[in-house]
DNA sequence: CCTTGACTCTCCGGCTGCAGGAGGCTGTAG
DNA sequence: CTACAGCCTCCTGCAGCCGGAGAGTCAAGG
């Protein structure tokens, strides 16, 4: 029989974690003392001990190992277990990739005008329209247009707040002149189709966004910064971009205060 | 001006962590209503608060992410983190290694009769003698005569508590008969050497251990699979292998109670 | 026999980055 | 006028311990 310190220095373990090993009832000692509260632990509990140890090293967590030693669903744990540590390392990589490449911007004295962000968007209802048009400026025409149409033909239609609208260009290669674009506007529910206007339920996806401040004209320098971060931090595009306009002629005077968002649908290579 | 639910769309951000943020100074809203004590976030925020989940999403700490928008000391903080994250790539890597062996241990119906487990061994003083035994029982007679001859030249020398007593094999390859084995036992200090004996400062050491019970005959056991283990597991042999007497003839008169660690000094690939 | 010092005990608080919920005020639309 | 959504401020919890306070215990030395 040891006392706790004695038994903690054959184990390598701290007093404070046979204490908490106690409490929840993961390594209790084979006799405590009732006058002192003394614990009292047996050489052979240095197995018990040692298999905890193990189990930690490897990660798992008391409630698991607890359920492990005691034979509960072994199998289950260990390989929920591995499928974690997988994604865990994938995350890790994921991280040092960023970290890097974000140093090397740092080095490189770039201005860091951007910065790309992973989010979700959520999924969500939307009417849409293609449109053919001659000009990038006379995109702020036709939306507003848009919108009118589709009020009048489904009244009482609302759209979601904050207001999320957002075209899509659909040339497969850059055009200044004869645009194929889609308009697309998030509302709270389904409406009638009809004069080229189309509803679609969105699923949620996985972009990678980034912000662009000022006018339209100098966009391209974020798009390009979208894409090169996606090449260079190991994820693939994964479906149509989107150009979100968060604030805009609509809001703000001043061009300079105008806001758009880059979402490029993005998955893990 | 967007109240706290709407800027949280917008950034896609929980109203909580907003509230974090706020409370640790990270992202102050522009605006807090005196009177009703609502917070008012402009939309040029976004931006900080996309640096912010950003650098989240690369693993920074909200201290190091107020230091790094602060400019702060920049660079020693990204070198560090990066320095983190490839010591939590290994670990993980580690991990799975581990895992997946311990698997296939289940899977193989292996009794399971060992644990291996990675520990320190802190550094300690030691007096040591070579010996030539005729066998190994031959030891049983050897230790004891041992720590007699130690304790006349140096009296009133004592050994650590708990005892750390170990033998090295110091033979290239396996014998059973004139076996030149180097007995070393922990002391409190350093005492005078002689006849044979000599002290050493022996340095804190990472190893493998493993535990084995019972006689010494089957002991070639646990050396093989701590051996293997450390082969499995990524890990290369660092130095002598030391063979560490728990419980034995001293203190339990059952062999079955007899308890041996095996200590395989190891460092990773 | 008394003191000292090493050990042990049981609370209690802290770490990180929020999440969840209670209880209460606010603002707007019907 | 009444919902009802939205916002506020606490307070607690999580995981696995660590650190410390305050107090009792035990064996050895003077």
């Amino acid at each position: 029989m040891h006392r706790i310190g004695m038994f903690s220095k054959l184990g390598k373990v701290t007093i404070k974690t046979l204490h908490h090993y106690d409490e929840v009832g993961l390594l209790v000692p084979s006799r405590v003392d009732e006058e002192n509260g003394y614990r009292y632990y047996t050489t052979d509990q240095i197995f018990r001990l040692n298999e905890i140890v193990s189990l930690r090293q490897m990660g798992f967590s008391i409630a698991e190992i607890s359920a492990i030693v005691d034979g509960h669903n072994i199998e289950g744990i260990l390989t929920q277990r591995k499928a974690e540590l997988e994604s865990e390392a994938r995350n890790v990589t994921d991280q040092l990739f960023r970290l890097t490449n974000y140093i090397k911007e740092q080095k490189e004295g770039h201005l860091m005008n951007y910065q790309a962000v992973i989010k979700e968007i959520p999924a969500c209802t939307v009417y849409s329209a293609k449109h053919t048009i001659p000009n990038y400026s006379a995109l702020m025409e036709v939306m507003p247009a848009l919108g009118e149409k589709v009020g009048k033909l489904n009244p009482g239609l609302k759209c979601v707040e904050p207001g999320y609208c957002f075209n899509v260009y659909l040339d497969g290669e850059y055009r200044d002149t004869d645009i194929n674009v889609e308009i697309c506007e998030a509302v709270v529910s389904r409406g009638k189709d009809g004069d080229g206007i189309v509803f679609k339920d969105l699923p949620a996806v996985t972009v990678v966004s980034v912000l662009h401040k000022g006018a339209y004209e100098k966009i391209g320098v974020a798009y390009a910064y979208a894409m090169q971060w996606v090449e260079q931090n190991g994820y693939r595009v994964a479906g149509q971009v989107r150009e979100s306009y968060i604030d805009g002629i609509w809001n703000r005077e001043n061009v300079e205060d105008w806001l758009t968002e880059i979402q490029v649908p993005a998955e893990r290579k």
